[in-house]
DNA sequence: CGAATCCGTAACGTC
DNA sequence: GACGTTACGGATTCGA
């Protein structure tokens, strides 16, 4: 069969430049691409194909920048050492007898895939050389009426020539790479793909829905993050394939006959390989017969197969679009500015401001500059820290702090910020104690819209305002390259900054007349979230003292036992496998061992989960082994390692800090560390808590609300039987057994208590019969009995959790005693499981809920009181239920005193609120 | 191409 | 039920 070879030229003088270190000849010419050209097309000259092309860009604009503006606008210039290769290797081809082509207005890639279609047709067997991944779509197997078209790249010996290699690689047919290409898009190009969707994910979804179109169609069934991708890249993913889709209809002067391959001249080439050093081309060509295919002496070949992706040097980062001012924002470099601005403010009712620093965590963050909005569309940005090589002169951050302070700490002049505990953070480490903080568009949105929303400034602007905000990224850059804030250039950090205070201060406006429309709502606001703003804070800067020393002793002895338990897993299992890999364990255990796999992951997997491996522990002596490994691995991995970490080095303290906006359901929640997790139920876990510590001279001291959420559930259904319960002070777990099992209180076996425990936990968590029965280890009928009975003796709980779930289904949402509303997403899904979820939130989110909002109103309480005993006490943690203080010796009575009082006064129910307490030298001691 | 980074999953600590 | 953190492993993107 007659052969075409068609050379993509630009795409191997881009990679062998790339490829190929810097080579020079004698006279210091860069050769370095030139060589890999010359030694690439030696390769197929040995082939000798009686037809051949080398084809190259013709300069100038295609129908695709047509098409598209930005096409390629990412690409840099082509650099000088390259560029100065160019004329000698197209004198090389013309040379070595291969005809050459540039088609103006299309690309190289249209001529190949047009002279390869028609030759084809006409029974030539095509071959592409090229480096380009994007030339798979017109691969070809070869069929009775045409011939095949392959692809070939020499750079790594890789060639693709059949559907099956087409599939190999690429996971779709080759009908079907246009519309990968358009999923994936190309940074090269500048054709942006759907972000987060490479290789592997396009083939996915086209494997599903078969073609771009299928896809597009079923795009809002896809899920994730990526999903969402997909559906923002949706408008533009037609105009993507048509970008990647090579043509096969230019209209050209030769047809495939004409590029016969002419008789090289050798004079000219000998010359030419000379001029460059190419001695090994050189006495091929006096020599005559060279032995061995050229190409593989090629550095590239040694890397394996896979065709190189990228064919020019690394684009430009992502050019931010121009950042729009929104409104009119003003630079403060000037004493003058800065009087003008503290006039402004001090005539304002109310005023956003924001702070901008140089580090995330507000322990140790260094403020960079301030920005202030007092109308809508005005704001300014005051640069305090700005240090790169050339910033402009900035007003001293000591004096501007000084002129500032007493607007900041006056609590008459009302502040409003978005997330203003950080603020509130930095502000107080750099002197100023801000007060009158009186609004926080984070929060306002938090209780307006808990458990459906996102709570950040960017996703406020996009939904209240639909306005696209500046992204931090865009200024800072993202990743390894990102700047300090410090180090932005002042324009730059005005536009991001100023925006921030003032699209604060608008979101302030909508926000505030959406909670004054629901009266309870605003006053969960006003009474509960913003007061606990400053204390949160108070708390979190007041830190607490952590025993490295300890943790250190306590790391090593787990990493003794943890080593201990990998040496007798590694024996039993009669190799070495890594014992953290759910994965690896899972193939060992029940692909190797045969165990049996009782358990599934939620994506269908073999589970090795606790609850798998104690299935089969009686089995095998691994499962346990395991078990004890992973306790172990848990509290270093997580805990004994970390935490001696996170003491910060000015306070030598540990600063948790603490999320108001972050749970659903009202609760705090806790990270960086999070202390909310310290273990406690397992000895050795406990171990950890004898770490935090007071310091000489003082001790710790916990109180507790004893049984909250049941006290809470009791009020809520105002069933007699348990509010009876309550007020007699029993034992709630016993009393409950005595009532399920109907016999007096002193007979209840620990047993039944035990049991009546579990029910009693999973009512608060609208546990079903399954969840029970997996609880007590009992079958699923054994514990849909002791439901049943548990309804017959508490009518009153049975009525109020299907008034619960009616009211979810009714209304979308459910309330805590305050009038805290709990939105459930997912209450009317189609998914029954999904639905079954939100029923179960829905009976759980008021008792937690309602609980959050207690122990909120009892630290707001708490730190009032001890504002007059600051140096006597601190409030250092809480734990959903729990409260923890660091205070002198002498001052514990006092304590032991006011805070269970104060904690139980939070909220009046129709039970009594418990509160116990407990003192000692560490956390441990202190329950 | 290899390295860095992102993302989802599995597992597990607390209340 | 509500969280946050760890580790792994695969996918994606970066950077040269």
């Amino acid at each position: 069969m007659t052969k075409l070879v068609l050379i993509d030229g630009s795409s191997y003088l881009y990679r062998a430049f790339h490829a190929l270190p810097p080579l020079t000849n004698a006279a210091g010419e860069p050769t370095g691409a030139l060589f890999g050209v010359v030694n690439m097309l030696r390769g197929h000259l040995k082939e000798k194909p009686e037809h051949i092309a080398f084809v190259v860009d013709a300069p100038g604009k295609t129908f695709r920048d047509e098409m598209y503006p930005d096409y390629k606008a990412n690409r840099p210039p082509m650099p000088d050492e390259l560029r100065a290769q160019v004329e000698p290797m197209l004198e090389i081809v013309a040379a070595l007898g291969i005809p050459i082509l540039r088609e103006p207005g299309v690309e190289a890639d249209d001529v190949i895939g047009t002279l390869a279609l028609q030759a084809s047709a006409q029974g030539l067997a095509v071959t592409i050389s090229t480096g380009d991944k994007d030339f798979a779509q017109l691969v070809r197997q070869p069929a009775a009426d045409a011939g095949p078209v392959a692809l070939v790249n020499t750079m790594n010996g890789s060639r693709m020539d059949s559907d099956a290699a087409v599939i190999d690689k690429f996971g779709v047919r080759a009908d079907q790479i246009v519309d990968l290409l358009a999923l994936m898009g190309d940074a090269i190009d500048n054709v942006p793909g759907v972000e987060k969707c490479g290789p592997k994910t396009a083939a996915k979804w086209l494997a599903e829905h078969g073609s771009l179109d299928g896809v597009i169609a079923n795009a809002a069934a896809i899920k994730g993050k990526v999903g969402d991708n997909l559906r923002a890249a949706l408008a533009r993913l037609p105009l993507n394939r048509e970008l990647v889709t090579i043509k096969t209809d230019v209209a050209l002067a030769q047809a495939p006959a004409d590029l016969a391959l002419r008789e090289r001249d050798a004079d000219a080439l000998r010359g030419l390989y000379a001029r460059y050093g190419f001695n090994q081309a050189l006495k091929e060509l006096d020599g005559g017969a060279a032995t061995g295919a050229v190409a593989n002496r090629e550095p590239g070949v040694a890397r394996g197969g896979g065709f190189v992706a990228a064919a020019a040097p690394a684009s430009q980062p992502e050019i931010a679009p121009a950042l729009s001012a929104p409104g009119e924002y003003e630079t403060v470099l000037t004493e003058a500015q800065l009087t003008d601005w503290i006039a402004k403010l001090q005539a304002a009712d109310e005023f956003a401001f924001d702070s901008e620093t140089d580090a995330l965590d507000p322990m140790r963050a260094n403020l960079v500059g301030l920005s202030f909005s007092v109308e809508p569309g005005r704001a300014c940005y005051l640069p305090l820290g700005h240090d790169y090589p050339g910033a402009p002169a900035q007003l001293s951050r000591a004096q501007v702090l000084d002129a500032l302070r007493p607007l900041l700490s006056d609590p008459s002049k009302k502040k409003l910020g978005q997330h203003g505990k950080y603020d509130l953070h930095v502000l107080r480490r750099h002197g100023i104690d801000v007060r009158g903080y009186a609004d926080d568009t984070m929060l306002e949105s938090f209780v307006l819209s808990a458990g459906i929303a996102r709570h950040d400034m960017d996703s406020l602007a996009k939904r209240h305002l639909g306005y696209d905000t500046i992204k931090y990224e865009a200024v800072a850059g993202k990743g390894a390259k990102q700047i300090p804030f410090s180090q932005v250039a002042i324009d730059d950090a005005t536009r991001y900054a100023a925006e921030d205070a003032d699209i604060t201060l608008r979101l302030h406006r909508v926000l505030r007349a959406k909670l004054q429309a629901e009266p309870t709502l605003e006053a969960v606001y006003r009474d509960i979230e913003m007061p606990l703003v400053p204390v949160l804070a108070r708390v979190e800067a007041n830190g607490v003292l952590v025993d490295a020393d300890e943790l250190r002793r306590q790391s090593a002895e787990l990493g003794r036992r943890m080593l201990a338990a990998q040496q007798q897993a590694t024996e039993l299992a009669g190799r070495s496998f890594n014992l953290d890999s759910p994965k690896q364990l899972g193939a060992l255990l029940f692909d190797e061992l045969k165990l049996p796999a009782l358990v599934k992951t939620p994506g269908g997997a073999p589970s090795t989960n606790e609850e798998a491996l104690e299935a089969i522990a009686d089995q095998h002596e691994l499962p346990r082994i395991i078990l004890e490994y992973r306790g172990l691995a848990k509290l270093r991995g997580t805990y004994t390692d970390k935490l001696p970490e996170m003491v910060n080095p000015d306070t030598g303290r540990v600063h948790t800090s603490y999320h108001q906006a972050g749970a659903a359901t009202g609760r705090l929640s806790s990270s960086d560390p999070n202390l909310q997790n310290i273990p406690i139920r397992s000895e050795e876990g406990r171990r950890i808590r004898t770490a935090f510590i007071a310091p000489p001279g003082r001790k710790l001291v916990a109180c507790d609300y004893s049984q909250i959420e049941l006290r809470i559930m009791a009020h809520l259904s105002e069933d007699p039987a348990l509010l009876r319960a309550f007020a007699e002070g029993a034992d709630i777990h016993r009393a409950t057994a005595a009532e399920v099992f109907g016999k007096p209180i002193a007979e209840v076996s620990g047993n039944e208590r035990r049991a009546a425990k579990a029910i009693n936990f999973g009512l608060i968590y609208g546990m079903g019969a399954f969840g029970l029965a997996k609880q007590l280890g009992v079958g699923r009928g054994e514990a849909q009995d002791y439901i049943a009975l548990y309804f017959s003796r508490y009518p009153g709980v049975r009525d109020y959790m299907e008034r619960t779930r009616q009211q979810a289904r009714d209304a979308g949402f459910v309330e805590t005693v305050f009038g805290r509303r709990l939105a459930l997403d997912y209450i009317h899904a189609r998914n029954a499981a999904q639905r079954a979820g939100a029923e179960r939130a829905a009976i759980n989110a008021p008792m937690q809920g309602t609980a959050a909002d207690i122990i909120k109103r009892a630290m707001v309480q708490v730190d009032a009181w001890l504002a007059d005993n600051r140096e006597r006490a601190l409030m250092i943690l809480q734990v959903h239920d729990e409260l923890v203080f660091e205070a002198d010796a002498d001052f514990v009575p006092i304590l032991l005193e006011q805070v269970p009082a104060l904690m139980s006064g939070a909220a009046r129910l129709r039970v009594p609120l418990v509160v116990d307490s407990g003192v000692g030298d560490n956390w441990d001691e202190a329950h």
